[in-house]
DNA sequence: CAGTGAGCGAGCTTCCGCTTGACTT
């Protein structure tokens, strides 16, 4: 008899799978989607009920034949995609694809890989659930009309319109970074000061040791000044101690996000870098899916998290616990990321391993027992005013799941007067306590911080926008479109102040801090701000961050049956359609435009606004007899904050520094960053010099620098031709005006030797046989 | 690679979500 053929998504699932069926079956996979919309016309015909058209993508073909044929060959096919909306849908797309009758083909589910979950669903299939597949497609769908409607709305009416983008997800997320730089920039820090005792007091083994009580705080100067002066000659006595038992419990296994947030602030991954060393875990074989929402474990390995507890750390610590997801999004087609073996603690690669140990440690703490502490408080009272101090401190009293592991946290949810709790030694009620010293700190409030890759993931979850396959590419594309940067800031220093009270005397103080510095953060560029703006304008519907949790309301009605998937997306199409020629017509073309002040030599306006190459200051108007002056902005500037100064500060370039071996050395900023014109030749300047301050003796060093690098470079010119034979970082090549072609290995050792029919012969080979790209599609 | 910044218009770009490869000239 001919064997069943079983389709999954993922191969590595497939090799798995077919080992635990053996004989009967053939296990293969479709990886992912296998159907896609045509883009031509978008691939909708809205007039005829928005019937999608879709076709097999070309990088997909193969794969389909290799289904088709096999399909012909099997006694039957088993469609065993993942149990969401999506994977419904490849179901269908399999259907369609294969010629199988949706309504009798077996389809079966398993949220876990093991032999039991498996051979259950075996026994009991369905069929294709045509109300969820037809939920997908209204999400295809929708998207697709968003995408691709909008988009050629910013290419009109942008001055810079190369490859602009706009989407459901990518243009929220924007949104998000937009409007966090600018609460950070219209943020007025205020000050207060945070009042301090220090104390001495014997520990349990009697030696001395300092702890400190806080104070009311204190909103002024004066006001510090005046508390610290009424404590002068004060005796201070302990009034009350209380113990309070505390405990902290363990967070839930590793969905995609929460993965990504804790690699990125405990190994400083980025979001993608955590996602590659997941997919070679994965298909290595040491850990569970990694693209899932779901913090579910199954019984198998809440067994193995069991046994690996008791044995390492002992009955003790082991508390089984299942987990709820806190989102509503959630789809939970997979389990939650853990080790497929939780014996299994060795991996080969040092980055992979650091990542394996987290998933580890946090599965384990999973199933651990809590944390117990006990927290004191302890009021201290002063014998000259009515105010009191408050000691406080933590003890750990059993470590439980911290054993193991401890989560950290983002930046913004550490709030300010939140401190590491110390120890405090053991104090009694009317206990007396000389005081060492008292401070009061002079403390600013802090704006939130910018967004992380990781800390804006979180964020699009808790919006439920977004997938656990789409958070790596939605951050690259919008970084990728120009709309976002990832970048650091440096701080600036600030001032602040110290009131000490010590031996009955007031001394004041002034110290500095650094303040508002940022590392691998993502500022929204110009374009980004201006985008932005420019959609939340005129689709304010589609930029509110609720848009997707609304929408997602309504694919759940068309899942259940509810609802028809056409009507709902008549039901918008109509209106947005509406909006988009509505905007077409009507909008201007937008430009950010920011009138800085006027010129004192020109009497002309300073504008700062986009141009067609991006950020820009300007003097005097197009329209003007003279022409106007152009300039563009630095990277780390923007439109919305450049000072007039700073704007008049760009027009000094170019700068000629002075005359070498008979030329002119000019300093400028290009296209490609700023960079050394001499002799007619270019040479980029490194981050380390300041086109606007470098000088003569620093230039012409550089110049003669890559000068010998370039030689060195190159291996033969043939001048006549316009070929070079250069030496790049994968090894020789030829270089013909501005295209690159490569040299076959077996000749790479003798470059040198090479005549000019020779690497003409190779340039042709080279056309013939070109390097493979993404296939550009053309109709 | 190293300018530009107005407007015309041909031809192009673009979405989100599901999966991995192929490998740089």
């Amino acid at each position: 008899m001919a064997k069943n053929l079983l389709i999954v998504e993922s191969p590595a699932k497939a090799k798995t799978i077919e080992k635990i069926l053996g004989e009967d079956f053939e296990v293969k996979s479709c990886y992912g989607h296998i159907r896609d919309l045509e883009k031509e016309d978008m691939g909708i015909d809205i007039d005829n009920n928005y019937k999608p058209r879709y076709i097999v993508p070309e990088e997909k073909q193969k794969v389909v034949k290799e289904l088709k044929s096999l399909a012909k060959k099997s006694g039957e096919v088993w469609l065993a995609t993942d149990e969401d909306r999506e994977g419904e849908a490849i179901s269908w797309h399999l259907c369609e694809v294969l010629g199988l009758d949706p309504k009798t083909t077996k389809r079966i589910v398993f949220h876990e890989i093991t032999k039991p979950a498996i051979q259950s669903a075996i026994k009991k299939p369905r069929t294709v659930d045509m109300h969820l597949v037809n939920a997908q497609q209204a999400r295809r769908v929708l998207d697709r009309i968003v995408g691709f409607e909008l988009s050629p709305v910013l290419w009109r009416k942008m001055s810079m319109k190369n490859n602009l983008s706009a989407g459901r997800v990518q243009s929220v997320a924007v949104r998000l970074i937009a409007e966090r730089e600018r609460e950070i920039n219209a943020f007025n820090a205020v000050s207060t000061f945070k009042v301090e005792a220090f104390f001495s007091a014997n520990d349990v083994s009697n030696k001395q040791v300092t702890f400190s009580a806080e104070g009311k705080k204190q909103t002024t100067e004066k006001g510090a000044a005046d508390f610290l002066k009424s404590c002068i000659g004060a005796k201070y006595t302990v009034t009350d101690i209380q113990v309070k038992p505390g405990k902290k419990s363990p967070s839930a296994p590793f969905t995609t996000s929460t993965l990504q947030q804790e690699a990125s602030r405990k190994l400083g991954y980025s979001v993608s870098r955590t996602m590659v060393l997941a997919q070679k875990l994965y298909e290595s074989g040491k850990i569970t899916y990694m693209r899932t929402d779901s913090v579910n474990l199954s019984e198998t390995a809440m067994d193995a998290i069991k046994n690996q507890v008791n044995n390492q750390y002992g009955k003790k610590y082991y508390q089984p616990r299942t987990f709820k997801n806190k989102n509503e999004s959630a789809q939970e087609a997979h389990e939650a990321i853990r080790p497929t073996y939780m014996e299994d603690q060795t991996v080969d690669d040092s980055d992979s391993r650091r990542l394996y140990d987290l998933i580890w440690k946090r599965t384990m703490a999973s199933q651990m027992a809590d944390a117990e502490l006990e927290k004191t408080i302890a009021k201290i009272q002063i014998s000259t005013n009515k105010e009191e101090l408050t000691a406080s401190g933590e003890v750990l009293k059993f470590d439980g799941f911290l054993k193991v592991y401890r989560e950290d946290r983002d930046e913004e949810d550490i709030t300010e007067d939140e401190q590491q709790e110390g120890m405090l030694p053991p104090l009694t009620v009317n206990q007396q306590l000389p005081l060492k010293e008292m401070k009061a700190t002079e403390r600013f409030s802090r704006p939130l911080p910018r967004y992380t890759e990781a800390s804006l993931v979180k964020k699009l979850e808790e919006l439920g926008i977004g997938r656990p396959s789409t958070y790596a590419p939605t951050i690259s594309t919008v970084q990728k479109r120009g709309y976002v940067e990832k970048r650091d800031k440096e701080g600036v220093k600030r001032d602040f102040r110290i009131l000490q009270l010590k031996n009955d005397n007031i001394t004041k103080i002034t110290e500095q801090e650094t303040t508002g510095a940022e590392k691998s953060k993502l500022f929204p560029t110009d374009l980004g701000l201006v985008v932005t703006d420019f959609l939340k304008l005129y689709f304010d519907d589609i930029m509110d961050y609720n848009f997707t949790a609304r929408i997602e309301e309504e694919f759940d009605e068309v899942a259940a049956g509810k609802m028809k998937w056409n009507n709902m997306i008549d039901d918008f199409y109509i209106p947005f359609k509406k909006d988009v020629d509505n905007t077409i017509e009507k909008a201007e073309r937008i430009s950010g435009e920011r009138d800085l002040g006027v010129d004192a030599t020109t009497g002309k306006k300073v504008i700062a606004r986009m141009g067609r190459y991006g950020p820009m200051v300007q003097i005097g108007d197009v329209n003007d007899e003279e022409k106007p002056r152009f300039a563009k902005l630095k990277n780390t500037q923007s439109i919305e904050t450049i000072s007039f100064e700073e704007a008049m500060e760009l027009f000094k370039l170019p700068r000629v520094l002075g005359q070498f071996e008979g030329s002119d050395v000019s300093i400028n900023i290009g296209r490609f960053g700023p960079y050394i014109a001499h002799d007619k030749k270019f040479y980029s300047l490194s981050k380390e010099f300041d086109p606007y301050t470098i000088n003569f003796e620093e230039a012409t060093p550089i110049i003669v620098e890559k000068r010998a690098a370039k030689e060195e470079r190159t291996i033969k010119v043939f001048e006549k031709e316009k070929i070079q034979l250069l030496r790049g970082p994968y090894g020789p090549y030829i270089k013909q005006g501005l295209r690159n072609y490569k040299i076959p290995k077996e000749k790479q050792e003798t470059v040198k030797d090479l005549n000019i029919e020779e690497v003409k012969a190779m340039i042709e080979e080279a056309k013939a046989n070109p390097p493979k790209r993404v296939p550009k599609k053309k109709k």
